[in-house]
RNA sequence: GGCCAGGUAGCUCAGUUGGUAGAGCAGCGGAUUGAAAAUCCGCGUGUCGGCGGUUCGAUUCCGCCCCUGGCCA
């Protein structure tokens, strides 16, 4: 137990409703674990039912990282994300327990395994400026903005992604420097510590849908109605808020609004719910070294847990 | 039983003055560097309800039948 630092963390990855929390909880009453979520949603307080974040009982029995550590009303970020589960990482294994990351976000994963190039943080008063700018000018005037003073990020970026062509154009203002030479002049610093990717997923992806549908009705009948009432009585949150946005939020927030019937809201949750699993499985087969694990196999647990004997040896 | 309106992609519908059809949504594949549960890109063969008839050619016109909805009995 004295060299647990020399293990590589194992990263249990998988797209939403696979199961992934309950296999973290079976094998921390076998493993000395703390747990790490790699999770954009469960960071921020107040999003429990829908995010189906881990109760009040499930984090008493293992200590959780990175659960409610943002307000919703500010946004969370892949480079906040990278420094505090490094840390956290740093403090599990100065406990001289074992770190499992645990979770669905493709973008964390990766930010943490492979690093991040140093790019200014994000500016949210040059963003509003920005939009206020160039509202009205055109469908693609920022792209064309962006075509100007780096036009080699202009063109992998499509004229249709706004988030990017004003990411792009966020970086060129605060430094002076178009993000493209930015990416190529400074290689990005991969995690201090080797990992070793594990997914979590049923091999026919269709047999999460079933499942997706009657959890969405599930966190109806546990109150995600009032949850998101809640939060729209803060002031300081509105239906753009990066953390109103997430999966059943959205949805949740215009049939509070007057925008859908309740009908259309279950609808519009279930089928973002499905989109976002399918883009989960996009991230992780992109995972070239992963090793993947039915999630419908009844022995998962089992076999995961052996597998995890091995490389704790 | 009679009349009317419909039956076209998984769903909601458009369309073809006769040359075998296309949107939205869903679904599928992909991208992903401080919003990522976000944002974006790409993918459309389907007995055009069935059977006959007219025609070089019918999803389109005609006839009969079946189904759905409405109105009348």
């Amino acid at each position: 137990m004295t060299r647990t630092h020399e293990w590589p963390v194992i990263a249990l990855m998988g797209p939403t409703g696979a199961g992934k929390t309950a296999c973290a909880l079976a094998l921390a009453r076998e493993f000395p674990l703390e747990i790490v979520s790699v999770d954009s949603a469960l960071v921020y307080r107040g999003l429990d039912i829908g995010t189906a974040k881990p109760d009040p009982v499930q984090q008493r029995a293992v200590r959780h990282h990175l659960l409610d550590i943002c307000d919703p009303s500010e946004p969370y970020s892949a480079a906040r994300f990278r420094q505090d589960a490094v840390a956290a990482i740093a403090g599990i294994r100065a406990r001289r327990r074992v770190p499992l990351l645990v979770g669905g976000t493709g973008l964390y994963f990766r930010a943490l395994q492979h690093g991040l190039t140093v790019l200014p943080a994000a500016d949210p008063a040059l963003r509003c400026e920005l939009e206020a700018t160039f509202v009205g000018r055109g469908e693609h005037a920022m792209h064309q903005r962006l075509q100007q003073v780096d036009p080699v990020s202009a063109a992998r970026i499509h004229p249709n992604d706004p988030q990017r062509v004003l990411r792009a154009l966020e970086i060129f203002m605060l430094s002076g420097r178009p993000m493209s030479e930015l990416l190529a002049v400074t290689a990005p610093s991969a995690a201090p510590f080797a990992i070793l990717n594990w997914v979590i997923a049923p091999r026919e992806r269709s047999a999460l849908h079933a499942r997706l549908a009657a959890r969405f009705h599930a966190m109806l009948e546990r109150g995600l109605i009032n949850e998101v009432m809640g939060l729209r009585a803060q002031p300081a949150l509105d239906a753009d808020t990066p953390a109103m946005r997430a999966v059943g939020y959205r949805a949740v927030w215009q049939y509070l609004s007057g925008e859908l019937s309740f009908e259309q809201m279950v609808e519009s949750a279930v089928n973002a719910t499905r989109q976002l699993a399918k883009r989960q499985y996009t991230w992780f087969r992109a995972v070239t070294d992963a090793t993947w694990w039915d999630s419908e196999d009844r022995s998962l647990v089992m076999n995961l847990s052996q597998a995890f004997a091995e490389h704790l040896r």
